[in-house]
RNA sequence: GUGGAUGUAGCUCAGCCGGUUAGAGCAUCGGAUUGUGAUUCCGAGGGUCGCGGGUUCGAAUCCCGUCUUCCACCCCA
């Protein structure tokens, strides 16, 4: 017979057990900091029906989404009842618009689910990927002070998964389309367009954007283009050179003024929830293509991994659910892509593999002890350690082959010596160091080397 | 979805002006006086050379097609 060769589809990310665990410590972290700032869990299908998930009609989410059909709704055809959620945003919407009654606003909500896009397969890009988001949605209105809290929960989330510096990078689009108007570009479709081209600076340079604006697709002047790049270039180095930037720009419409005003609060109150100014800064070029972003948006950079791009990104949207509800629930949210997070990590060597979840093995010396080994681990396990125990006779250096490769630090060794004594063995097979206790403090014993362990590994 | 490159063992690759049984390193498995791993030594398994067709006495090697993967664009986490 032949074999069918083992493969996952292309796009997707699946991990050998030592690093699954990395990739769990990183959500751990995540999901604690989402829940001490006070965010509720909240979790939905990875299917959503049809109609729900296709509301926008763009081009772009349609060729991207996944469709799930059942055998006999693909014998009759036409498009499929359901498909994958392909965010956790429009899925937000739904929820909310369908639970609004039973909710309490302003509602804050964590997710930390997988979602699909059927993308074409490229590095760092995955078809299956976990996103982890918080939004805040307000009942009718939500002040801008909680556009200045998500960049402490951000600040918090990275700062304790220690991947060195980062940036959270502030800008408004009241500011931007403000801007705009007074170019002369007033059109909302236009200033999209516009938006999107100067997300592209970083990544492909002023020159290549300025030829691109003075175009045929774009046909603006030289001079309104040369104003484009410089009011972008702004980029502030300090909380007071922020202030100083937004007070240099002067007076434009309402728009403008409007946005000024925001950047001004939310930046006075990240400060206020404690996020050091070193970590935060005012870029006028971020943009985020996102067309639902209508205030407030961010992106986060590691400063010493520029080319791994933005590492969280959110903004402010004035109607979260306006296609499922006519109440008007305005909100603001960041997602962590943690999948391509963690993939961009490892490339960079900043993240390694993650520590057995396996505290102790128990060694079989004589198979007739194995009532005796299983007491034992009954034991440590009852003390909290996770224990596992060798079931199947064999050589001990097989045994120590294999806890080594499964990367288990701890092994316990009892033959009929020990047993004679009344002690155990404790094999540390990272230190290479071997030692004897009596049986009675075995448990404390195995304690005190695992708080170490642990502590070493938190430094 | 558009354009460009790639394809030899589980992995990284060598072999390619056509010529005997296709190689290396790493990995895997086994052994080295029966109570100690990752280091050392010895040995073993593993490839229809992506797939199909063509040229030829003879193809991993040349030609055509196809698929795959990768890269760029689009879009985005």
């Amino acid at each position: 017979m032949a074999l069918t060769p083992a493969r996952t589809p292309p796009g997707v990310l699946e991990l050998l057990p030592l690093d699954q665990i990395a990739f769990q410590d990183m959500l751990d972290t995540i999901r604690r900091n989402f829940e001490r700032f006070g965010f509720l869990p909240v979790e939905t299908p990875v299917f959503e029906l049809t109609d729900i998930l296709l509301t926008k009609e763009g081009g772009e989410t349609e060729r991207q989404v996944y469709f799930v059909q059942s055998t006999g709704g693909l014998e009759k055809g036409g498009t499929p009842e359901l498909a994958l959620r392909f965010d956790l945003t429009v899925p937000l919407a739904r929820y909310v618009a369908e639970h609004e009654h039973d909710l309490n606003f302003p509602f804050r909500r964590y997710q930390m689910q997988r979602v699909y896009r059927g993308e074409r397969a490229q590095r760092g890009r995955f078809r299956e990927f976990y996103q982890c988001d918080i939004d805040v949605i307000g009942k009718d209105s939500l002040s801008v002070r909680y556009d200045a809290e998500l960049p402490a929960v951000i600040y918090n989330v990275f700062r304790d998964l220690k991947i060195g510096p980062f940036t959270i990078q502030l800008n408004n689009r009241k500011l931007m389309r403000g801007f705009f108007e007074n170019l002369g570009v007033a059109d909302g479709e236009a200033q999209t367009l516009v938006l999107r081209e100067v997300d592209k600076l970083d990544k492909r340079g002023a020159d290549y954007v300025r030829d691109t604006l003075t175009g045929e697709a774009f046909g603006l002047s030289a001079d309104v283009v040369r104003k484009i790049l410089d009011f972008v270039a702004i980029r502030s180095t300090s909380h007071a050179d922020a202030l100083a930037h937004l007070a240099a720009l002067g007076q434009g419409g309402d728009t403008f003024n409007q946005g000024v005003a925001e950047l001004r609060e939310v930046l006075e109150l990240i400060r206020a929830f404690g996020v050091p100014e070193a970590f935060y800064a005012l870029n006028l070029s971020i943009a985020r293509g996102l067309d639902y972003y209508t205030g407030t948006v961010y992106e986060t950079h590691l400063v010493e991994h520029p080319q791994i791009g933005s590492i969280c990104s959110g903004g402010r949207y004035e109607n979260l659910a306006g296609h499922y509800t006519k109440s008007h629930l305005p909100g603001v949210g960041i997602s962590i892509g943690a999948t391509r997070l963690y993939w961009q990590l490892r490339e960079a060597g900043l993240i390694g593999t993650g520590t057995s979840t396996v505290d102790v093995i128990v060694t079989q010396m004589d198979e007739a002890e194995l009532p005796r080994y299983l007491a034992i681990a009954n034991e440590l396990r009852a003390a909290g350690i996770a224990t596992e125990v060798v079931l199947e006779p064999g050589k001990l250096a097989r045994q120590f082959k294999y806890a080594d490769r499964a990367g288990i630090r701890f092994a316990l060794v009892l033959g009929s010596d020990e047993i004679a004594r009344d002690a155990v063995q404790v094999k540390d097979l990272r230190r290479q160091e071997q030692f004897e206790v009596p049986r009675a403090e075995l448990v404390k014993t195995l304690r005190v080397e695992l708080e170490q362990a642990a502590a070493m590994a938190a430094r």
